[in-house]
DNA sequence: TCGTTTCCGAACATAATGTTCAAGTTCTTC
DNA sequence: GAAGAACTTGAACATTATGTTCGGAAACGA
């Protein structure tokens, strides 16, 4: 936490562009999709976004970070509840699965077919870090197996969204 | 089976513009990489890359096409031997792996960290579709769960690509 | 109101894309 | 080994995106 107060015009700037990313991203997808495209939509100055973003890829991510928050939030408080019953593991992904049916409009056309590869990887990243933390929680408390943590985060993490991928 | 002979050109212009690809992936990784550098590489012509190939990704997949073939050979082996032993399930990933760590080098530069979200949606369709056809063969053979099949199969095949690339 | 931050927009150099075509060459096959 | 088919070449071309620069204008916070 260090700036209390954004700017309003940096905020204004940074909400045009992510609305006009997914916009576009539901006309073309992502991997089509310029840079020239996204400022042209939300009508922003080409300097005024690179003043923000590297890419169109950190203007993607800074946009999952919201989803990441939420997620996260929902797994401390199943943890925190220390209830190991099947509702409370991997909490986050009831969240999850809804959230992509909530938008599912946009959702598809991000891990579509063609345009998907950037956005799987991004969203894989995250899902693996949130496993990863949970399953470190719950064998501290008592298990011990063979298994490595992170295979077992990675395994879980990419058939999560795998499935995810597919069902949405 | 069409074509018994493949034009003897066809054949060295192909190899050519696939080694290049494979050498140039190691130096800069495959998303930083243009049509351009390859051809310059592989010393071919600019209108000749596109009378074979639509794009780099395309040129891609038929590399990946040799690694399929034989991973699907493998599993038609396991599978013909009737065993369901733990060794002959999803038999096929045993070769998997000992090819990722044969071709480590070259593995590595695809799928790390920046470049390989093409190359990583192209491998776990591939190993989705061995998947697929694997645990239909399974499952009519005697189980019934409630479990669609096509569910399985991509959280199944997500899992291992995620580890795959993990291991590599 | 005043000083600071941000936005604009236009310009610029560089580079890739995908297509076309006539001419040359290498293959296959008979 | 000759004829004809199939392939490769190189150059040109129009189009488009990239990422950076700058001074001046505008919006902001306090």
């Amino acid at each position: 936490m260090k700036a209390r107060t954004v700017d309003r015009r940096v905020q204004r700037t940074q909400q045009l562009l992510r609305s006009a990313l997914m916009a576009l991203i539901q006309e073309k997808g992502f991997e089509s999709l310029s840079v020239q495209d996204i400022i042209d939509r939300a009508n922003i100055g080409r300097a005024t976004f690179y003043a923000h973003f590297d890419s169109k890829e950190d203007l993607l991510a800074s946009g999952i970070e919201g989803l990441r928050a939420s997620l996260k939030e929902r797994q401390r408080q199943a943890l925190a509840e220390g209830g190991r019953d099947d509702a409370s593991v991997l909490a986050f992904s009831h969240e999850l699965f809804a959230h992509a049916h909530e938008h599912r409009a946009v959702f598809r056309a991000m891990v579509g077919k063609r345009s998907g590869a950037v956005v799987q990887q991004l969203l894989q990243k995250m899902l693996v870090d949130l496993v990863r933390d949970e399953v470190k929680q719950m064998m501290t408390s008592s298990d011990a197996t063979a298994m490595p943590l992170e295979a077992m985060a990675q395994y879980i993490g990419g058939g999560l969204i795998g499935l995810l991928i597919w069902w949405g």
